[in-house]
DNA sequence: GAAAGCGGTGCAATTTTTGCATCGCACTGC
DNA sequence: GCAGTGCGATGCAAAAATTGCACCGCTTTC
């Protein structure tokens, strides 16, 4: 988009906050893009970035304009997203900000099975944790979020919600295997390894875990699952995931998941279930593309994880 | 605005409906911007614009793009307003969409106390009826709109209501001068001086006379409050006019109103009140300087016209 | 069937944008 | 305390874009 082409320019020098680096990043001559930004601040009439001897930042008028430039381009998305489908051919990119819970199996899927009716729709993804991902929600890098963590910011509108009751992961033969629920007092003398603290999982752990002073071995911290489970295949010990992240049925032996790991609920008196949130910034119009797309996770969430959604 | 331009271009050969005439009106050649509309058709990646044998239309994607233009111009003088607010000086541009009624005394007096206080800040005033207002709050071309008529469309809302009972105005020595109220059947046999039929004031009436099937002489129609005052001075006749409209009491003799004419309300069991809405494009949010203003009148009906506001 | 009005196009003139070299300035590290 | 580094700003020439002119093909009008 030609028009926008300055405008591009101010966002990505507000986020490099210098305008060398920024040129770098765009391909062009720190010169230009210096005159850019002073021609625009002349035509605003004030200056939008403090000139600082290691680069530039925002001054307070430069950030509201910031928000602007970037509610445009949401805006122009969103635009092109309905005319191209006025000519049927649904198009466009959806950009989702989600914690690592979703990236298991429901997103892979879902996306999956979106891109099969729309093949001109393409897809962003960053992992993230609770607070980045209202951030991002709010400077319109994202679309779509998915929080497995409690809504911080006003600006968040959740469109939808999931309860998930922490599951106990471990080797298939493990003692506590046996159990149909897991009591946080079983867990005493075990292995664990645990997501990080950023983790909403971890969050609902932590309540748990410290008001009862269990007794146990914390092994491992990781901010990766998929590392976690590989790791329980040579050192037998526990994690825990949200069924979500397991698979389709989510309580019980889990269907589709490691076959020599099973997954056992935590009794819900001693952690109480989380809750999913999937949403997107207050008061946007999403593209067509997303909000579509935001609908077939809901769909998704209730048809093939026979998941209840409250909406 | 520089990087506005092409956008600007754009929703000029949309109002105007032709490139030619647009081109005449930005004083440019017709080549030039023929050819900005063609680059950017070609970004958008479809035509926005219908090639009629006299001329050019917008199809349905440019109907949504311009709209996305126009919302994007509101947009950026709300941003450039807010960002004037931060430097002391209130500065802006206010467009207003009213009917006559509140062009004799309520917004002159409420524009002039605003501008006393924000010299900096610049006055758009649209005389017309409520239909055309509310297309100007959608298309972005005002601000604020006073609208003495019944609300139709769902886009508009409404910030403030003031009942407005109709007001019969007529020579001092008129022989209906002493009534407190005035009745329907007293006007039988009146020459009636009536405002045009789209007016607010008109269509009020019509409910009652109509119903009525009072026998009155209509000898004047007219869109111009002035004139019919100014005739009442060259025969004896009737007219109608809502307080707002009169001066600050509104009730009984108007104070500052023509010293020889004087106003009687209307029975409300023969003709109901009316409704002047105070309203703005649904969704929106206002420039500081128009925010500001819309505040500014409803303070001014509240305090120095003695009027119920509801909000 | 000629005239008038429309949008579109090739080509040259003009304006705008870009890149290079360079300045002044503030901080960093020896 | 002083060279060294990295920053944004600026003068000037090259490059790229926009613009205006002349003209085409088309449709409508009279």
């Amino acid at each position: 988009m030609r028009f926008m082409t300055s405008l591009k320019f101010i966002d990505v020098v507000a986020r490099e906050g210098s305008i060398r680096k920024a040129a770098d990043k765009l391909a062009i001559t720190s010169t230009a893009l210096n005159r850019r930004i002073l021609q625009i601040e002349d035509e605003i009439g004030q200056p939008l970035f403090e000139r600082l001897p290691g680069g530039v930042r925002l001054n307070t008028a430069g950030e509201i304009f910031v928000q602007h430039i970037r509610s445009q381009f949401a805006d122009l998305a969103r635009v092109q997203s309905q005319i191209a489908d006025l000519s049927g051919i649904r198009r466009g990119h959806v950009q989702i900000a989600s914690g690592a819970d979703a990236l298991r199996r429901l997103l892979p899927e879902t996306i999956a099975k979106y891109r099969a009716k729309h093949p001109a729709v393409s897809f962003d993804l960053a992992r993230c944790y609770g607070d980045e991902a209202e951030a991002r929600l709010f400077s319109l890098d994202a679309d779509i979020g998915l929080i497995f963590a409690p809504i911080r910011a006003a600006h968040v509108h959740v469109a939808a919600t999931l309860r998930q009751q922490i599951h106990c992961v471990m080797p298939a033969d493990h003692r506590l295997a046996g159990h149909e629920q897991i009591r946080l007092r079983d867990l005493a003398g075990e292995r664990l390894v645990l997501p990080t603290a950023q983790s909403g999982v971890r969050q609902l752990l932590n309540t748990g875990l410290l008001r009862r002073n269990v007794d146990m071995e914390v092994i491992l911290e990781s901010d990766s699952f998929e590392f976690m489970q590989n790791f329980l295949h040579f050192e037998s010990s526990l994690f825990f995931q949200i069924p979500i992240a397991i698979g389709s049925g989510g309580g019980g032996p889990a269907d589709d998941f490691d076959p020599l790991l099973v997954a056992r609920p935590i009794d819900p008196d001693d952690v109480p279930a989380g809750t999913l949130h999937i949403c997107h910034l207050k008061g946007r119009v999403l593209p067509v593309a997303a909000a579509k797309f935001l609908d077939d996770i809901i769909t998704t969430l209730r048809d093939s994880y026979h998941q209840e959604v409250d909406q």
